[in-house]
DNA sequence: CTGAAAGCGCTAACAG
DNA sequence: CTGTTAGCGCTTTCAG
């Protein structure tokens, strides 16, 4: 008849190694503040008995858990391995666990599993938020928070460098001649996807090139390929694409109706996720530091919840960079519309003007 | 000169509508037990004071937390976003929150990072754990775990039916000819990797096939590419790969070795995972019900948090089946080795050798 | 340097 | 149905 195996507690060693247990408590946490031969002795008591410190507990007083929240929109998007990643090993680099948090791309789902997360973490980073400005800065209120891939006024934000990365790929389609860009949109509620068609948009006109948009779009291969459906009626001689899982979507539809990428059109993608570079052509794309974007996420909102002032001023910008690979090449000019375009009725028609406005270079 | 905006407790409430905080307590947690007149006004006061029970103080006493750890071996690896797809909401259906970890591939650190969970969490998935068996059942002792991907007596299991996946797979190579298989392993510590192994050999010996294995290799695309060059110094041809990111970067390496997949060598992986169908060839692998493993998982689990006697003996076994794409193919009679082999000196006779078959068809 | 005592916010066990 | 009284395991004053 043993008593129930319950693990051993603060107590328990305090008696066992004949002190207080406020010493004990010393002895694991400022270990300066007790003498060498007492805290040598409650160490070795602790370890025979088993004794853990319980994290729960030791949360109570102050309140505060080490544990952090990282909310992602969809688990499911490539674009966030590598960033849990980074931000996972900041975080444990630091001492901190991480809370992951599925949104499902819904702001209301994101609100209820924030609500129940806030009152257990130290931090929150917002990566990807579908949430209202307003929604966010009332979360901020709460605890600390850091939003990733978007700029909120008044919130601490990492972001990437969108306009230049933008300009770089415009730059790169203008060089291989392209004239007429078609933007494959987004969701709405992202930042991302309107700060890229913003920035497309301007740049375009800078560099006197015509640019439309479809969508918005899922953020995923079906979405890709549902707007390669759309692009296929008008098509152009280049497509940016909200994100690589869209240019990938949209790349393998127009393939299967019987484009040829790049020749017959050339895609552009944006994160740089894992499969760009594994897929037929491997995708021409405007990478993002998505490791460092994690890490510095996580660094800065541990600094604020260590005491920082959150400069909540400027977002902090990571830089990107445009990476070349085959999904994009010189524009060819057609006489008439495209084969596999599906140009109906009315579209043999447009695409006669587009013929003709490719030959009056 | 205001008070500390600190977030209101149950004694404020308790306070505000004058009752004892236990009945603030009961109206929260046992909504029976309180006159409908006093729940209401609790409530309502609570929501003006805005009131949130504090989930870790709630935790003290009875020690659960409503949180569950899991455990993967590296977040980067497609194979887990499913698996966490499908914990998370099954987690998140029963009001658990999920705490992920990831190990990193490597058993100290799992060890680690799982010492300092143990004491959180209510329960623990090891998914693809790298630990010893002895060091799972030791973790099994202090909370209730569910090991996924591996089979571990005396403690339960969620596996899918790898045995029967590589008959299915070795089917299928010998239906379409092949005689001869070689298979990328993948890391020692897999139990996965062990299973796969010792029934691609039972198989091949029962259908009189000669199958060959080479590594271990990393499970990663990089693996793959490391695979491909021992591989092409004896090739054979066709390969079952421990998975598919092994399958994937065998096959890209391969490729740019100048073999044609699967004209030159068939290509098997394992699990299918999200890229597995976006590259080029389409990758044929047998498929794991991913997300049906993590909501499993979970929910066996929490059976088990709720106390359900752990049914230890069988493991779950769910069923794996084989998806064929286009990285398989029949196989070709070479007379004598293909010129993209690797096997340097008598490499150019290879190639008048593979031209010649190519005709000989 | 160490001990005693007072909580942290909440729940459970008793009495009314 | 509701109030009172103990703690949960640990940290933190405040005195020695």
């Amino acid at each position: 008849m043993d008593q129930p195996p319950r693990p051993p507690t603060i107590d328990d060693v305090a008696k066992a190694a004949g002190v207080a247990s406020s010493t004990v408590s010393r002895a694991f946490s400022r270990p300066g503040r007790v003498s060498f031969e007492t805290s040598e002795r409650i160490h070795r008591v602790a370890a025979e008995l088993g004794y853990r410190t319980t994290s729960l507990a030791r949360a109570l007083p102050g309140g505060t858990t080490s544990m952090i929240a990282l909310a992602i929109s969809d688990i499911t998007n490539p674009f966030y391995y590598e960033i849990i990643r980074g931000a996972q090993s900041a975080a444990s680099e630091a001492g901190y666990t991480i809370l992951l948090a599925d949104t499902q791309e819904s702001g209301t789902h994101e609100r209820a599993t924030l609500d129940r997360a806030v009152a257990t973490v130290d931090g929150i980073v917002l990566a990807t938020t579908r949430m209202s400005d307003s929604a966010i800065r009332m979360t901020a209120k709460q605890r600390p928070v850091i939003v990733l891939n978007r700029a909120v006024s008044d919130v601490p934000c990492v972001i990437t460098d969108n306009p230049r990365g933008v300009r770089r790929a415009v730059e790169h389609l203008a060089e291989l001649g392209h004239q007429r860009l078609t933007y494959l949109a987004g969701p709405e509620a992202s930042w991302a996807d309107g700060m890229r068609w913003r920035s497309l948009r301007e740049t375009a006109m800078e560099l006197e090139l015509h640019v439309r948009r479809l969508g918005p779009f899922p953020p995923t291969v079906a979405g890709g390929a549902r707007a390669a459906a759309e692009f296929a009626a008008h098509p152009t001689s280049a497509v940016v694409a909200y994100n690589d899982l869209v240019a990938i979507g949209a790349i393998r539809a127009l393939t299967a109706m019987g484009a040829r990428i790049p020749r017959d059109v050339s895609v552009i993608g944006f994160d740089n996720i894992f499969t760009a570079e594994l897929v037929t052509p491997p995708l021409t794309t405007v990478a993002a530091p998505l490791a460092a974007m994690g890490r510095t996420a996580v660094g800065n909102l541990l600094a604020i919840v260590r005491g920082a002032r959150p400069r909540a001023q400027a977002p902090v910008t990571l830089p990107c960079r445009l990476i070349v690979r085959r999904s994009t090449a010189h524009r060819r000019r057609y006489r008439t519309s495209p084969a596999w375009a599906t140009t109906s009725v009315s579209g043999s028609a447009d695409s006669a003007g587009r013929s003709t406005d490719a030959g009056s270079r």
